[in-house]
DNA sequence: TAGTTGCATGTAACTAGTTACACCTGCTGT
DNA sequence: ACAGCAGGTGTAACTAGTTACATGCAACTA
């Protein structure tokens, strides 16, 4: 049950610690010693303390991440892409989900800084700001995914490019009449709805009517609150996909042909069913973000993604 | 960039790390002691070193967990139900993905070893069993998900059960020839296959021909290779339920009408496509994994959950 | 042969906390 | 008046490592 110490190594090799330390991380020692180190470590069992090692180190190897919502996949891609590159560079990633829970996102940033994670990722809200800050004046890298924060690194998509692309391709198939349904959180539905409206109106269309919701259970109400009004509905966040879709379909309307239909973020089953998208690249952008903490850069590094939209017809197709 | 320490508060605060130490930790001081050292906390902003708490006591506070496959939405919910029990018990979570690398595997368990975990949540293959025990022995509690292993605490589910439930279901819809697209690995789809074809045994129904699939690039070839010969296929794993949908979609077929498919697994857009499965309560096995690691129960717990047929038309409708 | 050099190793101080123990008050009980 | 006790606090040893510095010893040089 006692754990195997680097004193039980160094004992049973009949060495200091100081020497078994060596060994491990590489330092000058006679080979016979060495061998005497590695066999002693291996017949105990021996498993070096990461722990101790980061107490030493001034802070330890893991990246935190912070995730507002763990079922978006969004966001799982996103982790799929800061693992990678916290793997490869032998980062454990520190994962803490918050369920969009303002004071739950507080106490998580906390919990990280406490845990003296080499770097951050943070997915939430301008709450959180200050902590991150007060981190990164102490030597944590913090990067703020999906937004920018003053003072910062940031990893975000141009959200305003997001709406024109949508404006642009509902345009395009000839949709005159949009419904928005967006989510109630922060600066990116803000700018996504802007765009939309900005190349809305280049296409001299009439501005789009916007039903703003909290979570899946208000989107049946906001999709009644459009239907008649609106000849496409566009949905400015990935998360309320199936909830939309599901209401559009439970009043037997068809895409595109009853309703046209777009939304926010590609996800695996969008080829099937068809559903036409502005994809962010989420993967790449976990990785970049890891990458920034992995680089440690002196000054706030602002990395801007370009969306793209998947055309599969559920809003029609655009005429060249 | 200095961080404060203990010692930076207790000079503050004009009193030694120990009183310090015993006002975080609510030990015995005078009230007005106290309070000058939370004071002084406050305005050296002062964050305790979560690692050199946790040489002290042993072991960290996080729960490891190590995971086959990000993507899929098995272990994407397995992962938030683990989540939500460590954040209740005030421990984060350590995450490592392995892609399904055997040697990636073990260096992750190994890994979460070194960061001294106060508990494993592991859905590896065999490989990792010997380190697990290892570290079951020194006192870190290791849950085995998705299968069983002897010495070790397991959440799993009945699996000849989910097999016998997708044959039952099958028989039901009046399928006869069955085809069956397996993952290569492990004991889960032994099992299921087994269930499976004792069931159909049962009804009389001739035995199903199988496919071994390693991964989403050999599903297309699978499928072709069965079709023609079966009336239903049937996928044993949920991760490669898009690519088999996929290859049956893009080959012009139509569900249950031209070919009946059920599958394993639930999630979000099963109920959009209305596609059968046999789906596992992932959600409470993640939450029943890190309760096991939370409670550490002295000798090895096994749990298994029941399977659950959630009929929605891609095979047909049992008669009753 | 004495002095220099350099490799191999041990000693001890360091990381940032926790805690057992000793100590000093000041109050109560006899 | 003095012992006894309890509350409040500091000292120092402890966790499991790392590393600067000192030392020992052999080989090589002068």
């Amino acid at each position: 049950m006692k754990r195997v110490t680097i004193g039980d190594v160094a004992a049973h090799a009949g060495v200091s610690t100081a020497t078994v330390s060596r060994v491990l991380n590489g330092g000058l020692v006679a080979e016979s010693t060495a061998a005497r180190v590695w066999e002693a470590a291996e017949t105990l069992g021996y498993s070096p303390n990461a722990l101790t090692r980061s107490i030493f180190a001034g802070r330890a190897s893991t990246i935190g991440v912070v995730i507002r919502d763990l079922s978006s996949p969004f966001y799982l891609d996103l982790i799929r892409g800061i693992d990678e590159v916290a793997t490869a560079a032998d980062s454990p990633v520190l994962l803490a989900n918050t369920n969009r829970g303002a004071d739950r996102e507080a106490a998580q940033v906390r919990a990280m800084d406490q845990q003296r994670v080499r770097g951050l990722v943070i997915t939430a809200g301008e709450t959180t700001d200050d902590h991150a800050r007060r981190m990164a004046k102490n030597g944590t890298p913090c990067v703020v995914v999906a937004r920018t924060a003053a003072g910062l690194h940031s990893v975000s998509l141009d959200d305003v490019a997001a709406g024109r692309l949508m404006a642009g391709h509902l345009a395009g198939c000839g949709r005159s009449r949009v419904g928005v349904i967006s989510g109630r959180d922060r600066s990116t539905q803000v700018k996504r709805a802007e765009g939309l409206r900005s190349r809305l109106a280049e296409h001299g269309l009439p501005q789009p009517e916007e039903v703003q919701v909290g979570d899946e259970a208000e989107v049946d109400e906001a999709v009644a609150a459009l239907l008649g009004r609106a000849d496409a509905i566009v949905c400015t966040t990935g998360r309320l996909t199936v909830a939309v879709h599901a209401a559009l379909t439970a009043r037997g309307l068809r895409m595109p042909d009853d309703i046209g239909f777009l939304t926010m973020d590609d996800f695996p089953w969008a080829s099937a069913l068809g559903i036409t998208v502005v994809a962010q690249p989420s993967y790449e952008m976990g990785r970049r973000a890891a990458e920034i903490i992995v680089e440690e850069p002196g000054s706030p590094v602002e990395v801007v993604f370009e969306p793209t939209l998947i055309a599969r017809g559920s809003c029609g197709h655009a005429s060249a």
